[in-house]
DNA sequence: CTGCAAAAGTGACCTTGGTCAATTTAAATA
DNA sequence: TATTTAAATTGACCAAGGTCACTTTTGCAG
């Protein structure tokens, strides 16, 4: 019988989640050491690890709840009538996961994972994420102003790969990064989109 | 006065290489231990950390080599005349890239990087990739078999996209794959590249 | 209240990638 | 050939994530 988490328990791990991000706040997700975390916490290394599979699993959840955020967002906000209401509608997420490279490889390497009994929030998003703008697109393809010719569930895993695609290119190109990532991302929702 | 680097050092380096290459053919990549490629190639830790700036540099260089391997591949085969046999060139690259999940995940680390003096073989495979593509379906727009409204620079780079997505989402599935990387890759490739 | 079993937490220890001052080896020069 | 200078290599050492046998705490049953 698999008793339901003490109240200790369910404190340390918002505790551990508290500081860590407090410390991503400050430092950047990149500058993050788990020592850091759990002296901050006030527990040993080992409970952090009991709580998380690893440090990216501690990664994934507050990355994972930031994702959800930007989704509600989007899904609060009126659906898009058009591709550059659409455009609008993605820019926050695009560009919170264009912020830092952590990010972006995190929910990469995350996201679809068969996350069974594991921190499945990454997946969770990416599920609900698609499934959000296959529904933008059956309304968009009603409306004519956007190609019918094809599965919105396709359509929109298409917005995926290129919003990856953009992404992964403005943080190899190194140096300063030309335009927004929204500028970088269009051209190819329009070519993918539009008939 | 920059020399050109002694017999010894490009022996060393090519010892250490094949010693990788070696111990990657008989554990795959990621049981791969910098340690066990220094005693193989009998030489100490500080040695290989001289030559590659780290880990991922010598995979850089091994996975580099085999990219190029089957863009020579690609290159040599006659140009594809419409979307089945673009599919068909495809395929040897798809199959390695979704090999190993190492692989992967360094291609999409370093593809496009600046690599300014840095093991850049990546990088010149990833344009290598994209000019050739880019090729092709200038032929093909000519031809007719692919959609003229876009500049194929374009159009190869999300051909690029579409492949990294459906490798992602099959690693992400985690358990056995439905079918192969190529009946994924395929209805992408149709709606992205037919009107 | 007491004893006990499971949950929670601990910290010494391990692994592995990566560093760098010191040493050895090769080649250029006198 | 002896000397010198730079290239090449060394290995002790460090950093940081991750493990696990053991201790402490908690809640429940008698």
């Amino acid at each position: 019988m698999a008793r339901p988490p003490q109240k200790r328990r369910l404190e340390t791990r918002a505790r551990l989640l508290a500081e860590a991000a407090r410390l991503v706040d400050a430092q950047g997700y990149a500058g993050l050491r788990v020592e850091d975390v759990v002296e901050a916490a006030g527990v040993a290394k080992g409970t952090l690890f009991s709580h998380f599979s690893d440090k990216d699993g501690l990664l994934a959840v507050l990355i994972g709840a930031e994702v959800m955020r930007l989704i509600d967002e989007m899904e609060n906000a009126a659906p898009p009538a058009d591709l550059p209401q659409l455009m609008e509608r993605l820019v926050p997420l695009l560009d919170f996961v264009a912020s830092d490279r952590v990010i972006f490889d995190l929910l990469l390497r995350y996201s679809g994972s068969t996350g069974a009994e594991r921190d499945e929030i990454v997946t969770q998003g990416f599920y609900r994420q698609i499934d959000l703008w296959a529904g933008w697109i059956v309304s968009m393809q009603a409306a004519g102003t956007v190609r019918g010719d094809h599965p919105p569930a396709l359509l929109a895993e298409g917005i995926q790969a290129f919003l990856n695609q953009v992404i992964a290119i403005r943080f190899c190109q190194g140096g300063q990064p030309t335009g927004t990532p929204a500028e970088a991302l269009y051209p190819f929702l329009a070519a993918w989109l539009i008939t």
